[in-house]
DNA sequence: GTCGGGTGTATGGTATACCACATAATGAAT
DNA sequence: ATTCATTATGTGGTATACCATACACCCGAC
């Protein structure tokens, strides 16, 4: 037994093809892609300069990435990161909403009394600090209690789904959940989602699920026009 | 004004690794993988040979049909078509469900008048020749219903989502749809289908396609882990 | 005869060189 | 001065060579 042993299960299957599409994805969402003067391109020859690698594990993570819809690879032209336009943002949180629908659905009729134990609670926590913390804070726990519901369905194929769309969401969710009352419309809507599953009543649990993201929808379709037309210091204000 | 005016649509934006993407990709969706003999093996050289081109294109589409699911990757060991699990498959058709139904919900509160005499028309066609044509020409049918549904929602996520998970399912439905009178039932179940969507009522519509789809769900869970388990001469039979 | 190590071969991973096209910079003709 | 053609440069596309590992085969030792 050494300690090589413990170290294999990562060196082993390792390839700068897979370590170069998780980086790059991973900075793909950090990015403010929004912000209009934001450099969208990623030149390959750049890229493989600062990873020091060639190019060719580059490309295949390119490609893999253009696959998921993150950036764009127009031929001898150029590879950008793909700003989403209002009515593709709008398309992706349908169906969010249809997989979430759809897995709190499963969720009343399969998950075990301790799982939802165990959600509201999780709930419950976070709506404490709603208020005080700030509102970026909450709205990544948001996330993960969307995140809860689908893991609790068992579904893993409407969790693989939701989290690609919860990918080119990211730079959107923060900025709709900053405005108005939104926060706190957001805690209540949880709460009345969790006991439609203590209910038991997989109808009314997939319809305030639907009804909850599609607030968010409706937020986006009236407020994005604006935002989509900001310049970038106004884009930082908010 | 010359001929290769005409032609540059095409020409232009040409690339070998997305035309591998689409032959790989087709090749693969006409593939039967279940077969127990079947080879799931794709030799990036040897396809490089019979398509006459280097393996570098040949390795981007790999990269994106990778990220599809429909093949599988293994360092230094192999590219294999991913053969789907009763599992996956099973999840596939849940989340199909949940698309759908989301559309069904969106045809019904949008669709207009002439578009759902549209549907109607094809439908009824359909079924016409559903009890005397070929199983197979039945289940393309119903396919298309299925499309039409996510298309007419004007949703093009859902549907391009929903078009991700037909890719796998392909080789599994022509099985199931020859099984009992499913045929038959299938039939019935997209009037009623129709039916709720022409008296606009989303709640219905949403509940009879999610229903429908989840029978294909309960018929799969009950008769799969048989037919996974043939033998080649058996499947064939079927 | 069986087991174990070593070597050979096949396969995917990576690096590099070169190609084709798109675009920008340049300069000549009007 | 402006416009258009030409050339230079940069970018992604493709081909090829080489590397590292996994696996099978073979041979020798026991």
């Amino acid at each position: 037994m050494s300690i090589s042993d413990n170290l294999s299960p990562v060196a082993v299957n390792f390839t700068l093809k897979d370590h170069t599409y998780d980086v790059l994805r991973k900075a793909i969402l950090e990015m403010n892609i929004y912000q209009p003067e934001t450099d969208l391109r990623l030149d390959e020859r750049k890229l493989a300069e600062n990873l020091a690698i060639s190019r060719t594990p580059i490309r295949e993570a390119l490609a893999r990435l253009a696959q998921d819809g993150l950036v764009e690879i127009i031929p001898r032209k150029g590879v950008f990161v793909h700003r989403k336009s209002r009515t593709e943002i709008l398309e992706m949180v349908v169906t969010w909403a249809a997989l979430e629908s759809m897995a709190a659905r499963l969720v009343a009729e399969k998950a075990s009394d301790d799982d939802l134990r165990a959600l509201r609670k999780f709930a419950v926590k976070n709506s404490m600090n709603a208020m005080s913390a700030e509102i970026e804070e909450y709205s990544d726990a948001n996330i993960q209690f969307h995140q809860y519901i689908l893991e609790l369905s068992g579904c893993k194929a409407l969790g693989k789904m939701a989290d690609g769309l919860f990918a080119h969401m990211h730079a959107v969710r923060r900025r709709a959940m900053g405005e108005g009352d939104r926060v706190t419309k957001s805690v209540a809507d949880h709460m009345e989602i969790i006991d439609a599953l203590e209910a038991r009543d997989p109808d009314l649990a997939s319809r305030r699920v639907r009804e909850h993201t599609m607030r968010l929808h409706d937020h986006i379709h009236k407020t994005w026009t604006r935002l989509e037309n900001l310049s970038s210091a106004e884009a930082e204000a908010i």
